[in-house]
DNA sequence: AATGAAAATTTGACGAC
DNA sequence: GTCGTCAAATTTTCATT
């Protein structure tokens, strides 16, 4: 099937289903904005269910099924619509540490003029993984993933480059305490 | 991901089974050290099978191996062991702002003393989801979700009254440009 | 890594609530 | 609209080479 799988991601254009946190797709915007947060309540078998894929992405339907107390046809409905609403995504995610790039540091950045235009000329370089517009101290928050030092340096000097930005402070990663992604059924 | 996730920050159960990037689960240092990114040579093939697991989760085997040229048991052998190894996970993802989730923001946090404890209690509250001891203005940066401001305020006041807190920045989020988690594919 | 047979799962259709 | 059942098709598992 691949089906199924396609569904997952058949809609990979599909909004939300583009990302989680960070480290998930890329999605922006979501293009179907039909639903809208509040619209949403999930009850606690679909928590549930997603609690279940957020251990396991491959778990089977009908082991799912089992221990929410639904036919495996209800849980396979039930994944499909919250995959087409863009409310989660199955993915693999890798560890960058494991795939050999040790260097991984939060740039802020300080910019004058429109936002988008930079934020989306950041966003194509590889080493980017995550572009945020925040208020505070800085305009954008760029997390970058690298090989090591010399292409950190090498990504800081193209950013530092570009005309639109005016600082750019770097936090280098030391340790990663924690990191989830089981927004939804905390 | 507790592997690459976990591989990167811990060994969870799975260890990198556990996270992504950001929103992937909560592994912190791995157990299973085995492996040591630089001992990791991805060949084409695996790099296809995760790219292509990146997409879609629940992709079957049997679709992978005939795209990446393998049998559908060496499919199924490569992604076992790269999941073992803490390189990949394959999770659900969700998306925050679809669940309610609707005030994200960075904090930047300037301790003083032992960092340890101070992020082992910080991971404890429901509302991070991201932990990083970083090099620069900020001793930690912690990455939170809230349901609203009013959740956001009462975590600022739990955070800040920690001791050894000694300033926090609150970089709220305002709009998130791109968010990515294809490590080791790039 | 590949093959083949057995077991399990996913899929799609249909009916029921 | 959501759920459950069922049979067919597909996939996964496991032993084997």
């Amino acid at each position: 099937m691949t089906e199924h799988g396609e569904s997952a991601r058949g809609e990979a254009e599909s909004p939300s289903a583009e990302r989680g946190r960070r480290g998930a797709g890329r999605d922006r915007g979501h293009a179907d904005a039909r639903l809208r947060s509040h619209d949403l309540q999930l009850d606690e078998r679909s928590k549930a269910i997603i609690e279940a894929l957020q251990h396991d992405g491959r778990r089977s339907y009908a082991d799912i099924a089992k221990e929410v107390g639904l036919s495996e046809a209800a849980v396979r409905q039930r994944v499909a619509k919250l995959v087409e609403n863009g409310t989660m995504q199955i993915v693999a995610v890798t560890n960058p540490m494991q795939l050999g790039f040790q260097r991984q540091a939060m740039l802020g950045l300080q910019v004058t003029g429109d936002l988008a235009p930079l934020a989306d000329e950041i966003c194509g370089m590889e080493q980017v993984d995550y572009v945020v517009a925040a208020a505070g101290t800085y305009d954008l928050l760029v997390e970058v993933v690298c090989e090591d030092d010399e292409e950190l340096l090498a990504l800081l000097g193209r950013i530092r480059t570009l005309p639109q930005v005016l600082r750019t402070e770097v936090m280098t990663y030391l340790k990663l305490w924690d990191q989830r992604y089981n927004w939804g059924t905390r």
